[in-house]
DNA sequence: GTTGACCTTGCCATAATGGTAAGGTTTAGC
DNA sequence: GCTAAACCTTACCATTATGGCAAGGTCAAC
């Protein structure tokens, strides 16, 4: 039996938000939903679970248009995992390369931050640092 | 002898773009500068320091927001350097935050990556996974 | 005097999400 | 049956920091 529900059980069940459930409509990420005689979208199993690979995605830290080509790489049952792969590895490389540049804005910032006295006086090894051209 | 600089050798001077120190200056982060008699932009040395102290603190990762704040408690002198500490503290302590988000982005995504066998078959862990409410 | 390299303003775009407003619908309670 | 609460709909605006483009004015060199 393939209940239906609206956009706000859709929302609860996968953990995206309805507003944002509606926008992945909006942008072709999602087919259109058949919707009840007054307008209101409704989503079967089929759907929620589409859902649910959104909102893992995201929680991966993937884009939208990464997740677009996931989408289609799911849909597509001639599929190569070779294409499936070789964007989880970007990724994956890219969420390496932020988190070496905020290592490095960390590294700076605690030397910083550990030079201040952080007192009642006006005298401060951060604000000297940052004002110097370098 | 204080040098006059257009807009495009402060840009360069500073490490900021053209377009950016206008907006800064449209934000209220900066003061109005004198204009030659048409209409151009100038920069005094002053103002070149403003420019890099800025293009410092945007490498650190400050938000435009906290480079109000900062540039405020610069141009005072009777500020508290508890009060830069405090506003470099937090920074970094947001900057810990997403790095820690991150690191477990990238942990769960390697796990994924490294059970695809990544060739020419449409058998995909990554993909199961994901389509997995979980 | 023309050309190229500047400068000006203003508008649009990005990425992902949230808010709000004005209005229709459904459901539960009385 | 009526009303109120909790839904749903669309449409528009805001966020953050940055870039692009267009239409036009200016300046310097040749």
């Amino acid at each position: 039996m393939a209940s239906l529900l609206t956009i706000g059980d859709a929302a609860k069940v996968s953990g995206l938000s309805a507003k944002m459930i509606r926008h992945y409509e909006q942008l072709g990420l999602l087919r259109k939903t058949t919707r009840t005689a007054a307008g209101y979208r409704l989503y079967n199993s089929e759907q929620i679970n589409q859902l649910c690979f959104i909102h893992q995605a995201r929680e991966l830290g993937f884009s939208l248009q990464d997740i677009q080509s996931l989408l289609q790489l799911w849909r597509d049952p001639k599929r190569e995992s070779r294409a499936v792969k070789q964007l989880a590895e970007q990724h994956r490389a890219e969420i390496s390369a932020k988190i070496a540049e905020l290592q490095h804005m960390q590294h700076l910032l605690s030397t910083l931050a550990d030079s201040c006295r952080g007192d009642g006086s006006p005298q401060c090894h951060i604000l000297q640092q940052l004002a110097k051209s370098e």
